[in-house]
DNA sequence: ACGTAGTAGTTGCAGACGCATCGATATAGA
DNA sequence: TCTATATCGATGCGTCTGCAACTACTACGT
């Protein structure tokens, strides 16, 4: 025991404490955009980051880092979103194995029509972790890490 | 614009981040658990948490709520584990609808032969996650919120 | 005592995930 | 040029998950 031990037990407390924060957010924003929009969290999230990428498209892969996703678990899930037709596959033809992904315009009209379900139910889960005293700091890092407008 | 949506987009930087650091640490400890130890990231909080209540056992729905699980899938998780021996269930005489749980010797062992691998791929998630701008901020918070030594 | 809620845990079911594998394309070296 | 290696995305397979429905039990109001 001692100082080394010390930054190993501040690290696992670290760590469940985050995936605390994470499971509440996680399950609060799942049920209520599953119920009020019929998407999950990560199809939301894919949805958000091609809209970010503002009229650009994005390849699987960074599709797949950006919702911390598997690769076979992207194919699937544009496969989804692109059977109801949210998004379109883009070939791409500098080089033909990749593939591209963008919105379409029913994406971003879903998209819209779930981000203030989103907002809301965000704001809720924060407001709500504040009240834990073991999770609250933590909460607080979150408001702190945005640049100051 | 203005005020009230800086909020609403400094909650979803946020959470972006949270998720995105929390992707980052769960994928690594997944495989190196599994790898190493025939275990998932949940398992492993089951049994570290069963191993922190030091000797007492938790009823299942405790369980749930410290691995943010449903109950279903807390049911299934607990099976598996008494399967392997790693944990017994126990009836409680006070509130016979009420299950505890409690380790077993051989649960004990593996959660401490699991512990050394846990903290070193943690230790290597963290440092790994500081290389990334938009993450080391919250990496730097999740130190900072423990109580300082 | 009794019927009504409310809570604890289990199970059927359908959906989503990761790993391993595979075909197709790109890149680098002899 | 031709082969070896690496990358990109898709698919088979087994596993895990949540929701909804169910049983068993407790607690409360009359």
């Amino acid at each position: 025991m001692g100082i080394r031990d010390d930054a190993v037990e501040i690290r696992a407390r670290g760590w469940r404490t985050l995936a605390a924060l994470h499971g509440l957010i996680d399950t609060e924003l799942e049920r209520s955009l599953a119920r009020e929009h019929g998407l999950s969290v990560v199809e939301f999230t894919v949805l958000d980051a091609l809209s970010r990428q503002d009229g650009w498209h994005m390849r699987m892969r960074q599709l797949a880092r950006a919702a911390a996703l598997s690769s076979s678990a992207t194919t699937r899930l544009v496969t989804r979103l692109e059977d109801r037709g949210l998004l379109t596959r883009i070939l791409c033809a500098d080089d033909r194995r990749g593939i591209y992904t963008e919105l379409t315009a029913a994406g971003e009209k879903l998209l819209e029509a779930a981000r203030p379900t989103h907002d809301r139910v965000l704001e809720e889960a924060l407001a709500e972790a504040r009240e834990i005293p073991e999770l609250a700091p933590l909460v607080t890092a979150l408001y702190a890490d945005a640049p100051v407008a």
